[in-house]
DNA sequence: ATTTGATGTGCGAATATTCGAATATTAGCA
DNA sequence: TGCTAATATTCGAATATTCGCACATCAAAT
């Protein structure tokens, strides 16, 4: 991964990471939704609320579509965020390994377990 | 998603949250490599690498085997990260809405475009 | 025993994030 | 116009992150 990407991903993965901004997003996944809804939703102030979803505007996953004062909030990367939520929630069993597993992978050389 | 997940979830993607972390996370899903591998590949210190992949390790996103005075890191649920990285690589065109798409959605209703 | 290579840790400064409180803006309505 | 609901912005304090530097540890080799 080159450094132009790495920047840019963690970029999006930063606004991601957040408690209230990952159940926004979670909340905004399942359909559009004005900041009050939010609020109805989550335990957080108004003005907690639109900071984050400024920050989320900011990243590129959400933005909203103008009705008279309400602003409706989108996810504007659907697939993208809920397959991340998705691989997250589904989880994996981590994997453990020893010197040994990792060096029968190299059948032959010295003994180090590092590809060099 | 209730508060305890978006908690856990948000402190790994935090982790990961980190273009130093994420290249190195994407050496290490190409094969066990120990820090000084890692240094060679990476423009960073290696107190820097080291400090970084204690996050990394704190967030159970990676682990190591110790082979004398080397640590070998891998990535500990391979594929949870790599379909992460996968879908950030992949992309996805972007979504732009405006209110009557969201509207026409609803069908019938006043012509707020927020579900409430 | 000394040295050298590999790695981690503690510290401190610079910077960034988070959040509440107060205030501003904007749209619709009486 | 004046009022209210919906939303954003600004400010400041508390806290967290990042990173280089110096030093510590530990294993292997000399």
């Amino acid at each position: 991964m080159d450094f132009d990407n790495a920047n840019k991903w963690a970029e999006f993965l930063k606004a991601l990471a957040h408690p209230t901004r990952l159940q926004i997003v979670a909340e905004l996944l399942k359909g559009t939704k004005c900041v009050t809804d939010i609020q109805d939703i989550l335990p957080a102030s108004q003005s907690n609320i639109s900071q984050h979803l400024t920050v989320l505007r900011h990243a590129g996953i959400v933005n909203f579509a103008q009705d008279g004062s309400q602003r409706c909030y989108y996810v504007s990367r659907p697939k993208l965020v809920s397959t991340v939520i998705d691989v997250l929630e589904h989880g994996e069993p981590v994997v453990c390994k020893v010197k040994a597993d990792i060096d029968q992978k190299k059948h032959s050389s010295g003994g180090s377990c590092c590809v060099r």
